[in-house]
DNA sequence: ATGGTCGACTCTCGA
């Protein structure tokens, strides 16, 4: 089964994009997305069913937004960390499905403004947050996949000019050492797994003249995996086609091929 | 290359 995610920057906006991809060849049996923009009560349910997929949505006004849309109907889902501090951006940055023994974390992970910022420090609070969810509610040993944007280039093959990034949100040590302490709980990089070469990116800044042409992003979006998922894992890619149609987003999908 | 653009919504913010 193929397993997606997607910043769809306004699921509005991105609908012809997602009908494509959702009707092609290779069409994900699950996709996450990010950045719906798109509040519950709006969320296009009909769209979805016509396509063949049922959909489990956390949105809100204006900006965040996450889905999981899938071919089968999960079996269970939740919004938020679930601990008692969920605010309403919480919500709209993490849902989690689960699909038999298989559970799908999707988070839109706070890009974190500037490191003086206090977006950053949610950020950073963000991945303690998820952390701590991952230990009470999942083990090491189970099927998890945690993707999403996850707004943190791991290392310098992540990024175009690495250099010229180290004081930034997505790139600078804080950040990278806040997400590692997630992963380190029992995660695999499985696109990196598969991709080990550089100039393998997810997001092109729309600021950057001819980003994606030049190739000059950023691989930020990610799809990680316990040992049990990732060992089931065949390929992962970044569907760059999806860049070349109309109005495109910011992000492209990166798809996880598993034997499951 | 965060100078730049894009989307949602207010006339600016977030990314």
């Amino acid at each position: 089964m193929r397993i997606a995610t997607f910043n769809v920057n306004s699921l509005k906006a991105r609908l012809p994009i997602v009908e494509r991809f959702l009707s092609g060849a290779g069409a994900p049996d699950i996709l996450c997305l990010q950045e719906t923009k798109c509040q519950d009560a709006y969320f296009p349910v009909d769209f979805f069913e016509g396509l063949g997929y049922r959909c489990v949505y956390s949105g809100m006004k204006s900006y965040n937004g996450v889905a999981v849309v899938s071919r089968a109907t999960p079996d269970r889902v939740s919004r938020g960390f679930g601990d008692g501090m969920d605010t309403e951006s919480d919500r709209a940055r993490l849902i989690i499905a689960d699909f038999g023994d298989l559970s799908v974390a999707c988070s839109y992970v706070p890009q974190g403004k500037s490191m003086d910022s206090p977006d950053f420090q949610y950020k950073l609070r963000f991945f303690d947050r998820l952390r701590s969810l991952f230990e009470a509610r999942f083990k090491p040993s189970g099927k998890l996949l945690w993707t999403g944007d996850i707004n943190v280039a791991r290392e310098d093959i992540d990024v175009t000019h690495p250099n010229n990034k180290r004081d930034h949100v997505c790139f600078c040590q804080e950040a990278k050492d806040a997400l590692e302490r997630v992963i380190s709980w029992g995660f695999v990089d499985v696109f990196r797994h598969h991709r080990p070469n550089p100039g393998e990116f997810s997001f092109w800044d729309y600021r950057v003249k001819d980003a994606f042409e030049r190739n000059i992003g950023w691989r930020i979006d990610h799809l990680l995996a316990t040992r049990p998922l990732s060992d089931a894992s065949e390929d992962a890619y970044a569907v760059r086609d999806l860049r070349a149609l109309e109005r495109p987003s910011d992000h492209t999908a990166v798809v996880g091929v598993f034997g499951l």
